[in-house]
DNA sequence: CGCCTGAGTGTGAACGGTCACATGGCCAAG
DNA sequence: CTTGGCCATGTGACCGTTCACACTCAGGCG
């Protein structure tokens, strides 16, 4: 009639070794255990010997959840982004992931779908939580910036991309991405084009990286700045555009916010009857793998999205752990030259 | 001299508030606010309405680690992959974290790169971990099925992909590929070409559901079987293939075993001289977005790995919470017809 | 010879939740 | 009027780890 009186919440007998378990087979205290475990110099090498063999005999694995409960932080890293699949972040995230792996540590991903209040503050406290770890958040467009400028201080993040406002002391790390757009411009107003047309993705806003880089190019050239047009992440909408494009008789080349605008601005083009590079010439942005086995094969820039995530995933690590700052080194973009960029047709 | 007696880890002020904080401001016990975070019928609705009151006030979230902990399992998903940039995989990904941000899940990420026991066995390791909560394996490849393979029972997981051998009763939810490659062949010969190439991504196993599906469209039209060209991930390779392909004269038809195989054959096929689909039709896997604005445009398959991931999601959950599960429905996937297939040339 | 120091180890408490069980009040049935 | 049971709530223990501090035992020095 009367219950087992010890009754546990699981099956003591086949449960997962904890720290106690390995304490008691290696006839030591737990926290001897422990500080085998963080490598503390105060242990006999004879005891570590003990408490490594009781550890390999049980299969014993520190709980990453108890761990984070008593640190008040989880030893690992969350990335805040808003896109998984489009190529730049999708690399910048695999840059972090492959650092991250390589050292042990744990990954989160947490998706920001729109920069609305209610959002960023959902996101904001996801990532305040200590199991979170420390956090990346991808601030190529408004809504990683607005996650950034919510998030409280004692969160230790590092942001992918240069803050609009250098944020309270926040580490940042960017690309090069004026250079590059620079780099771009010049390329095409040398082969002889009289300006340079661009169509931005809808994560640049008139100060990004990219767009001031052409505008300087072309400031610095003495040429007319024709406007911004600004396409959504669809192709078709890029599309749309290199349909608006084919039809002024005076476009001869085009800077692509990414590489997938240029395929839809090619596409438009082609359809359009005109000739690449022959009437029109492209620049993409980004260099995806595919982009060297179009027809034509695509001039674009090639950036280091995989250093990217490399670098703040270790400056992520440094915030969480509070160690000094290494100075990240960053692969400059560069421009790859291929088949869709050529003189005007006049020249 | 003395050190404060009450020198706490954090400072107690400014901390982070706890379900006891609550508690007290609430004027009820720390249990009370527990049964309320997990909607307990046994509580009075006007203590509740003063509990949630309070953690309103105090900006209380409840900690995931102390969760996880306590429950002996995270309420969250890892999702095991051999890749996170591969247009399957990143999109099956981006099917599972919707949903899990949806429902307010955290979702984690771990890759395995390689089938070799050493990186399985840390794989298993890092998913038996109770903070990993439950798993989704996307088991598209041998890393992702050596894993399911070491995964210890009491893991609750469940695969993207179908076993090979239908793995101890553990949930698999795949899309058809069979059928798609077989309506992908079915629909060459039926535009009059006399067999189908295949080239396969590394993943395909010979039992693998799109070379299945291959082989049992040539077979039931009673045509030759050509041997399999495997090649890498990378375009490269895929350019390679293309190119021993387009020596061979009676090759019209090829089945690529993703777009970006169909994108570097393509490439190779245009270097060869050969027109596509004049020469030569070319069908692709997944529709991948850029694929309708190549020139030609690219007759794929499309397949729902969104919704794959989806359902993948709901199983992993059920699985986690020990309920019923629910049958998921997955679009099967779709023929798109555009402009890279058309009748050979002596048709 | 006693005291101090420090290396090596152990004990208690805390992190923030949940589960099992105890308790008190109220109402209906005996 | 008692008793039994249910509803609402409270108390203690526990999940697995780390931190703060206490303790023991040697060895060096005054």
């Amino acid at each position: 009639m009367v219950v087992s009186p010890n009754s546990q919440r699981a099956p003591r007998s086949a449960a997962i070794p904890s720290i106690r378990d390995v304490a008691a087979a290696a006839g030591v205290s737990y926290q001897t255990v422990s500080r085998v475990l963080n490598d503390s110099p105060r242990v006999r090498s004879e005891t570590r010997t003990a408490v490594l063999g009781a550890i390999e005999r049980l299969g014993f694995r520190p709980s990453r959840a108890a761990r984070a409960l008593s640190l008040g932080r989880a030893r690992g890293i969350t990335v805040v982004t808003s896109n998984t699949v489009l190529y730049g972040y999708a690399a910048t995230l695999q840059g972090i992931e492959e650092a991250a792996r390589a050292e042990g540590m744990a990954m989160g991903i947490r998706v920001v779908e729109s920069a609305e209040p209610a959002e960023v503050k959902q996101t904001v406290d996801y990532v305040s939580d200590a199991s979170a770890g420390g956090v990346v958040v991808i601030a190529f467009d408004p809504m990683g910036t607005a996650v950034l400028e919510a998030l409280p201080e004692h969160v230790p993040a590092v942001a992918a991309a240069e803050p609009a406002a250098p944020d309270r002391g926040r580490v940042a790390i960017a690309l090069d991405e004026r250079r590059a757009a620079a780099d771009a411009t010049e390329h095409l107003l040398a082969l002889g084009h009289r300006t340079v047309h661009h169509v931005a993705t809808p994560s640049e806003g008139r100060s990004s990286g990219r767009q001031a880089g052409w505008r300087d190019a072309l400031e610095r050239a003495g040429v007319e700045v024709p406007e911004v047009l600004s396409c959504g992440w669809d192709i078709g909408s890029a599309y749309a555009a290199g349909q608006w494009l084919s039809t002024q008789a005076r476009t001869t080349a085009i800077l692509c916010g990414n590489d997938d605008i240029a395929q839809g601005v090619r596409r438009a083009l082609y359809d359009a009857g005109k000739d690449v590079p022959g009437d029109v010439s492209i620049v993409g942005f980004d260099d995806i793998p595919g982009s060297a086995y179009w027809t034509p094969a695509l001039t674009t820039v090639r950036m280091d999205f995989a250093g990217l995530g490399q670098a703040c995933y270790r400056a992520a690590v440094a915030e969480l752990t509070g160690q000094a700052q290494p100075v990240p080194v960053l692969v400059p973009p560069s421009l790859v030259l291929r088949e869709s960029t050529a003189p005007p047709p006049s020249a």
